[in-house]
DNA sequence: CAATTTTCATTTGTCAGACATTTAAATGTC
DNA sequence: GACATTTAAATGTCTGACAAATGAAAATTG
């Protein structure tokens, strides 16, 4: 691990760096301690509060967890899918929000994605997917939801959805996508009309997946981008009405 | 911006969150200035240090930059999809190094979500990305190439169909699933009549496209699919037959 | 001897204060 | 007006200190 005495990056980034990339290339694995704060400063010719910084800097990107006292320190860190999902949707609503994406956009993405976790959904769902999807559902039929609530339960119906499919690399991939749309959707006012066709898409996706019938659930599934394309164009429509 | 008294965690931790929050629900919008560090220092009641470690956090995410001098700070950073790219990318490679994710399941969900991008992509490809593509199907033919060059190409020719299809959303959610496989895929020794197999898959994908032939494209991903898968299995078995 | 308590060294977390460096605005000079 | 200089404000870095946590080792106790 050494750091090019060339850069022109702050200390902090660049001991981060060459830390990271020891990670990545594998030369630190997964519960290795790192040395201690004091003895990273000597090697890298540093104080202690730039190290610190470094290490801050990989906590935040869950590479490195910290534990005090002695016997404690610095180790590398599992990234568990948990944690990932955490970043990525984090991430993809910030850049969801501060790029202007167009609604229709995002709603492309998540729905051509979706649509891939169809098929295997439909091979592999178990019970208890099915059961989380019916209860969202239900929960979607009830009046005096807000729009908010009901945004909720759908990105909960979709996740069950996603991880029917069984493959947790895709659930990871997808958590992004699915979670990011919902500050999007909760722009739109859903009326009771639209909840009740989306319930009623939403009860086809289950019945498709229940029967294990992969080509109803893609119909479902694209009959149903199809519709919330349309509620956003309305909402885009009302909106530019109103401005101009 | 306030921290929770009652909160466990580090100082640096509950700073950064609070900003982040911040961020997140819109109270700090894109190129906004924080206050410096010794206004958060005050704010906070905390060091000075210790608001540099939430800021540092803050960084390593993309959130914020840091200028120096008269009239710097920290800005409220506008996260571009090339910056959400390499953190995408890092994430996944990381989670499927770490977690010992097999060939099969991180396979099935690449090609799953690129078999969703050939409709799009055949229908909006532009010169270009045909040409980037023929420009990689020919490199992989030359003789002499590393292995580890021919998954870098496989890895560009992948994202320029990814790109074709014109959704940034979907080549951002994708770029971790491509790039991140390429460690995996590193491992595998393509002999030249594998090499072959590929390209001729490649070219079908590229002809596909060109003809605007959705269906050919989606039927051409899924026999290259089953050929990667079917290499991977042939890795493992080697590696099984090896160890025991 | 075994169980429990105490001590202790190590390490991270936090603080205060200092100085270096960078930067752009303000000021001075021709 | 154009250019050089000064200056104030901000981040970057360093030093030294103390607090708090923590597990190992030593001391104590039954």
């Amino acid at each position: 691990m050494k750091i090019d005495p060339n850069s022109t990056a702050d200390l902090s980034a660049q001991i981060a760096k060459a830390i990271r990339d020891a990670i990545v290339a594998g030369e630190l694995i997964v519960d290795d301690r790192l040395p201690s704060e004091a003895e990273l400063a000597e090697q890298f010719e540093v104080s202690r509060a730039t190290v610190r910084e470094a290490l801050k800097r990989l906590a935040a990107q869950s590479l490195i967890r910290t534990q005090r006292g002695a016997f404690g320190g610095a180790f590398v860190n599992r990234l568990s899918f948990e944690e990932a999902y955490g970043q990525q949707i984090t991430t993809s609503t910030l850049l969801l929000s501060m790029n202007a994406v167009s609604f229709e956009v995002a709603c492309e993405a998540r729905y051509a994605m979706e649509r891939a976790c169809a098929p295997m959904a439909a091979e592999r769902r178990s019970a208890d997917h099915l059961a989380t999807m019916r209860a969202e559902i239900h929960r979607q039929g009830q009046p005096g939801l807000t729009d908010e609530a009901f945004c909720a339960s759908d990105v909960a119906f979709h996740r069950a959805l996603v991880d029917a499919a069984g493959n947790p690399v895709l659930s990871y991939q997808l958590a992004g996508a699915v979670e990011a749309m919902q500050p999007l959707m909760n722009m739109i006012t859903f009326t009771a009309r639209s909840r009740e066709t989306i319930v009623q898409l939403h009860q086809r996706i289950a019945d498709a997946l229940e029967a294990r019938a992969e080509d109803l659930a893609d119909q479902a599934l694209q009959d149903l981008a199809d519709y919330t394309r349309e509620l956003g164009r309305g909402v885009a429509a009302a909106r530019a009405a109103r401005n101009g």
